[in-house]
DNA sequence: CGCCCGGTTGACTACAATCAACCCATGTGG
DNA sequence: CCACATGGGTTGATTGTAGTCAACCGGGCG
């Protein structure tokens, strides 16, 4: 749903390289030139970053037909605008994946030539930022439980398939994941899963999730 | 600096109806049609939204030269998809304020004229979606130390002017706007504070914030 | 086989939320 | 002009949540 029909950005990069990649690859991190530009074709890719302290920070989840990393590659250069966020995000594959790639410098050229295309970009910007409006709001939330909840109503908004009357989570992501994510310790993620799972609010099993009722579980965190 | 020098948008935006706003009004709320579009010429705006516990969230700062509702505008019901993010989001301004309005249908007839104003605009959104990332990961700090710590440099980097070997943060902000941004409670923001005033880190007066050396401050995140 | 990753569980502890006062400055209505 | 309310900030005492440390289990894989 909030993946946007990009026609015109799909049919550029499907000109470019395809990639092969397995899970835990490092499609590219932020320190590298942003010479090249992603479109997933298949599989899901997260991006982090590793605090001055150590800590993993999963800071969004790509799937198919997103595009990144939007923010380095449009920050050319030429404007004299640097990327502004400190330290180095790293795009890691989370399954097996196929990318195409374009060079950065074509795709800019293709974005101007082009305002049909130069909107379509507008709406994939929007949608990244609104996904991290939304998980910014479940940071927000003074309990883990709450955080968490909300966190899983926001994965099911952008990667929700209908499964008979309930949602499936299609992110195959691994507590360790969700907890860098939302800011907690693993074993927090696990005893609140456990909790969930016991109310009847979700159904997991091996790394994927069930919600049998959104509406219910947009209850909870009215509490 | 992050707030960009928008030649063609501001112009346009002169050419609006200027409104001056006094500390506390709500210039725009989400749950209003999105017919109206603003420019700050001086002064600040806030924007939160209220969760289903009835808790305020500030989700970011906006000071002169920024432009909102940037999402809610951009998604026009033309494209047949609508603002995903939950709940209303109020702006609200800060400080007195004076702001240029435009109406939003003229908004997108602007940017679609030229793409030189898209490319304005495209930065405006980017710009927007940096700070979110950045407060993000200060949401993903464990501590409320190193929250806050942070998000002050996050506030140093958009709202900072050099003053004298420091940075003194523009933003007049509350104890409760930064605990409201954080998620934390109103006393633990002033308990943090009162500790790196008297480690040296900060200096407060009324409402404005001063940062005597972002480095020491940074070295701060690493424990 | 043994290692590593992901998940689970228990015990203990620390940090921050909460509740409750209180101070001070400002603004407002009688 | 005073009385009072309000908003912002400060401080203390108490409690609960979740972080930490530790151990263990099962499965996949080299």
């Amino acid at each position: 749903m909030p993946v946007w029909d990009n026609v015109l950005l799909e049919q550029f990069f499907r000109e470019g390289v395809q990639l092969s990649l397995t899970a835990d690859e490092i499609v590219y991190d932020s320190d590298d030139e942003p010479d090249s530009v992603f479109l997933i074709q298949d599989g899901y890719v997260k991006s982090y970053t590793i605090d001055n302290g150590g800590e993993f920070k999963v800071l969004n989840f790509y799937g198919p037909g997103s595009i990144f990393p939007l923010s380095p590659a449009l920050r050319t250069k030429s404007d004299g605008r640097s990327f502004m966020v400190r330290g180095t995000i790293y795009f890691e594959c989370m399954t097996g994946a196929v990318l195409y790639k374009r060079n950065t410098d074509e795709f800019l050229d293709y974005i101007n030539s082009d305002p049909g295309v130069y909107k379509e970009l507008m709406y994939c910007v929007l949608s990244n930022y609104e996904m991290h409006l939304s998980s910014a709001e479940a940071l927000r939330f003074r309990t883990a439980r709450n955080r968490i909840v909300h966190q899983l109503l926001t994965l099911a908004d952008r990667f929700g398939a209908p499964v008979k009357e309930g949602i499936r989570i299609s992110l195959p992501i691994t507590h360790q994941d969700l907890s860098d994510n939302l800011g907690m310790a693993r074993e927090t993620v696990t005893r609140e899963f456990e909790n969930l799972r016991y109310e009847g609010y979700i159904e997991t099993s091996n790394q994927c999730i069930f919600l049998p009722d959104l509406d219910e579980l947009n209850k909870l965190l009215e509490t």
